[in-house]
DNA sequence: TACAAATGTATCGCTCAGCGATACTTTCCA
DNA sequence: TGGAAAGTATCGCTGAGCGATACATTTGTA
């Protein structure tokens, strides 16, 4: 059995979870995958669902989900039909948002960005071969999720995932070209391993990034990636918008100052 | 040893960890203990620093971190100084987001508001006797953070928990005043009971609440309740400004009925 | 309305996962 | 350059937690 899980898009990335490791602690691992279980639904979800999706016997998901739920981080459905996550989650999101330097440090600089960009604004974080957002001041118009904090999407075909691969080298991006998971999100989305180096390449020369319709139709987003201090690209700042209103060039000659006079300001320490 | 941990604002409500409960899992208590001792810290925690916060000895701690380290969940700090929360915990985030049928629903109301509203909007939830943030969209000028999902406040001093005490029962209210931690926050923060019963009684004939710096120097807020369909309020709505721009009266007419409006479309199910 | 399937809950004896003590190694200051 | 503190590793004992199973309760369907 292996207690590593899928993630909303690729693996983890340094995950070989050595199951004879002595200090491995089976029980730990046990309580993150039922919690791990929600990952993959949109509703509630059963004892024996969650026994299935988390790779473990009846009587184990039984302890698990029952001890979780006396601390709070897994509930009863509200009309008790099924088991989600608790309330108790928030505090650990809290927790990481507020301990992680650079989103700690973000928020100014995200709202003077917002200030002069009336688009969507996201900050996100690498972990492995994903993205994952950390923050998101949405646009005026914007009709979806308000906030989705801990959305990810694949580093492959983004473009903060660009922005960020143009500051790793070219063995690393192979790499993650390799061991992604690459399909057609969008029938725009760039999948072959030669198309996503040229976009790289691109992404280098200019300094920003950009993806257009290849996660969602309509849409044109522009990345600047977010460097430590020894260059290492640790996330990146996107400005979204949607081709109804810009044109590509526009755009860009427009935000992509802003984005990387922002993403510049987060990466020196 | 109490696997009961102290949130930010007041203790679980009905949090009786029976420790000897044949169903309870100890480890899986430990790991949620490990990730909760970063709840009072601002820093990277040593590891003999997490064995004290969580209450258990080195050996345990150090198999917790282990375990919870090789699946995402704590990291190791930027400039390897000392443990953070790993980024995996946002994954858990967003499936919480995502299966609180509130949280789901709510964007488009908040975004609809927030276009009527020019100032912060905010969606918190119950959770005993403190409020969690869910969502926030910031005002145009707000230099603070951006996003801080999983923040808290507690119910007897805000405009929020005012709106949800108004829709409980004064036995209800009794037992919130009497459990909580009451303390000054700030200088005008009401903390004697009979103070809050009469803010309580007052949201009641309004139909909405309001607080004046009493979590926030300078800052006006007011707040009507999300009501699950057999009236239990499940959480708020706040609308939050600043005093050097608003006078109380003028605040509350302009906002107090959009603000009663989106609570009601949520309280729609 | 009655039956079957599925869901949550409870019990129990065996055994190995995980406990605590302790020792080793490295890093960081003073 | 010493000493304190941090992270890592090892080991034998034992009770925490394992899986099997039975029970209770709800749900969907014929």
């Amino acid at each position: 059995m292996s207690y590593v899980q899928r993630a909303e898009y690729g693996v983890r990335p340094a995950s070989h979870v050595d199951e004879d490791d002595p200090l491995f602690v089976q029980a730990v691992a046990r309580a993150m995958q039922v919690l791990s279980a929600f990952h993959d639904t949109g509703r509630p979800l059963s004892l024996n669902e969650i026994a299935t999706a988390s790779g473990m016997g009846r009587s184990a998901a039984q302890r698990v989900v029952h001890t979780l739920r006396q601390l709070g981080y897994v509930e009863r459905d509200a009309d008790d039909r099924g088991f989600v996550p608790g309330i108790r989650i928030l505090d650990h999101t809290r927790d990481y948002l507020r301990l992680n330097p650079l989103v700690a440090r973000a928020s100014p600089v995200l709202l003077e960005l917002r200030r002069n960009v009336r688009e969507r604004v996201d900050l996100s974080l690498r972990d492995g071969l994903r993205l994952v957002y950390a923050a998101r001041l949405q646009s005026k118009r914007e009709t979806f999720f308000a906030t989705l904090v801990g959305q990810s999407v694949p580093i492959y075909c983004t473009s903060g995932g660009r922005a960020v691969m143009a500051h790793l080298s070219d063995a690393e991006v192979d790499e993650i070209i390799e061991r992604s998971e690459r399909r057609e999100i969008t029938p725009k989305t760039i999948t072959d391993p030669e198309g996503i180096r040229a976009k790289v390449r691109e992404a280098r020369q200019n300094g920003y990034a950009l993806a257009m319709e290849e996660v969602l139709q309509g849409e044109v987003a522009l990345a600047a990636a977010i460097l430590a201090p020894d260059g290492t690209p640790l996330g990146a700042i996107h400005i979204a918008g949607s081709l109804s209103e810009w044109e590509p060039e526009g755009f860009c000659r427009r935000f992509a100052p802003l984005a990387s006079e922002a993403a510049g300001a987060l990466s020196r320490f």
